[in-house]
DNA sequence: CCTCAACGTTGCGTTGGCGCAAGTTGAATC
DNA sequence: GATTCAACTTGCGCCAACGCAACGTTGAGG
């Protein structure tokens, strides 16, 4: 640590874009370069809110461990982004934990120091706060995700998610450039281990990924990507053709209370 | 509109708590005090993101609505809280609506003005990023229900948290003060009505509820919070004893990869 | 080379809760 | 008081996905 790096580093991350030079030797000056040696946690579900994170290479993980042992995944970070710093803010303990993928250097600031940092220099809060939205936003998505989709749909979500954000364009398709078990994916999907194995050997066998030990390829993204929105009604059978794709029947007709005002039935 | 009102009440809002009088005021000078009549929305999904809200009186929900039509609910608004305001800071365009369940009172700021008002008060940026933040622990809360409970166990915690924070205590227990129906309980928990319905009408049987068309009342909030906390499992029959409650298998052995480098055991 | 542990695969039985459909209740409107 | 519609109830059949169990596979370490 203390390799007193270049704050141009800064320039390009979700917090602190847009400062001017000074501005970013401050932050920076403040602050304390640490690596982070796979497998080690930034911190750990429970520990209390001092710190606050940036990521500046490498790949960390946010996975939240229920009572009941089982994990709840819910995050990937990569370069330039920022985590911890939200709840740090919010919380007296942090309510997951952060976990190297691989090797990676981050920058770590006192939480009061943010604060300060944030006091002098708002447009690193209003950064701080469309960080969260966006967050908020995602964790809403997958909530409805949760709630209306199947398995399988699901787990081509996770996987097209991190394929975009984490994934290296390779002659053979879209690599995911960090081991990723299939536990990982369960956990993300809200499924078990069993059923995601199933459903990535039926890809495998239909050419749209090719997976292997902690490692995967999506050899086909559009196919992917067409898992992940479509998913054609459940197929009753072999060949059996439907009527029409018209959802899912009860689940999609909610439309809530205080429907809109009836869209003429024509 | 328009009728002047008092700054100090103001002071006892997420956003606001702990700024001094005049800058109360001049937040509140800078913003629109609106009514909203039951069942209008203070913005609609997709609409333009250039309004900030502050709720005074009422309640209200937040609903996305999803392209299949099913709507996915996410929550509940009450006296005090910030609405729009995270999301209006970091996108385009609201991803969610936002309706009025009972009529209400609001504040509005356009979200320029907002910007401004947290660039002079840095203090309310920060307490909005507290507010971001406990709504992101929120949420990944709520996905790791999502992802490893039962249906009922989710309907008895999503019961269980609105009548925490919109509960009316009485004679008969707690009961929740507005409108509440079968359908938004299974867009709150990724269920069906029916469920919803089947689940009730057993805890009413049970004389843990209290409901009726629209309206329900909690008469033994501790059975409802066993319920959501742990739901002995599945029940295999009648009488039929277990071992023990070691949870449910699979699911819950999880513990994610790179297990703790064993922490020195001392 | 052997051992061990983590990771992954697969067949089979079970079931929670969905999808459907038909009916009932309650409140608002005419 | 009759009409109407939204909200709610309930029985029945079914299937996606789980839970279990047993078995392969890979790689690290001795």
């Amino acid at each position: 640590m203390a390799f007193a790096p270049d704050p141009s580093l800064l320039r390009h991350t979700e917090l602190f874009e847009g400062l001017d030079d000074a501005a970013l030797a401050e932050v920076l000056s403040r602050g304390q370069v640490r690596r982070l040696v796979q497998g080690a946690r930034a911190f750990a579900q429970g520990d209390p809110c001092d710190t606050c994170h940036l990521l500046l290479h490498g790949r960390v993980k946010l996975v939240q461990v229920r009572n009941d042992g089982s994990a709840s995944f819910f995050r990937y970070i990569g370069p330039g982004e920022t985590f911890g710093t939200v709840v740090a803010l919010s919380g007296a303990t942090f309510p997951w934990e952060a976990a190297a993928v691989v090797d990676c250097v981050q920058v770590v600031w006192s939480t009061a120091t943010m604060r300060e940092l944030m006091a002098r220099h708002p447009i690193i809060a209003l950064r701080c706060i469309a960080a969260a939205g966006a967050w908020v936003v995602e964790l809403q998505t997958r909530v409805g995700e949760l709630c209306g989709e199947r398995v399988e749909q699901r787990i081509a979500r996770a996987l097209a998610r991190i394929a975009r954000c984490a994934g290296r364009r390779t002659a053979a398709g879209v690599e995911i450039d960090f081991p990723l078990t299939r536990q990982e994916l369960a956990d993300m999907t809200g499924s078990t281990l069993h059923t995601v194995s199933r459903t990535l050997a039926a890809w495998d066998a239909r050419g749209v990924t090719e997976s292997s030990r902690r490692h995967i390829v999506v050899r086909q993204p559009h196919a992917l990507m067409a898992l992940a929105e479509d998913l054609p009604p459940p197929r009753p059978a072999d060949g059996g053709e439907l009527v029409g794709a018209q959802g899912r029947g009860d689940r999609a007709r909610s439309a809530s209370t205080h429907a809109l005002p009836a869209p003429a039935p024509v």
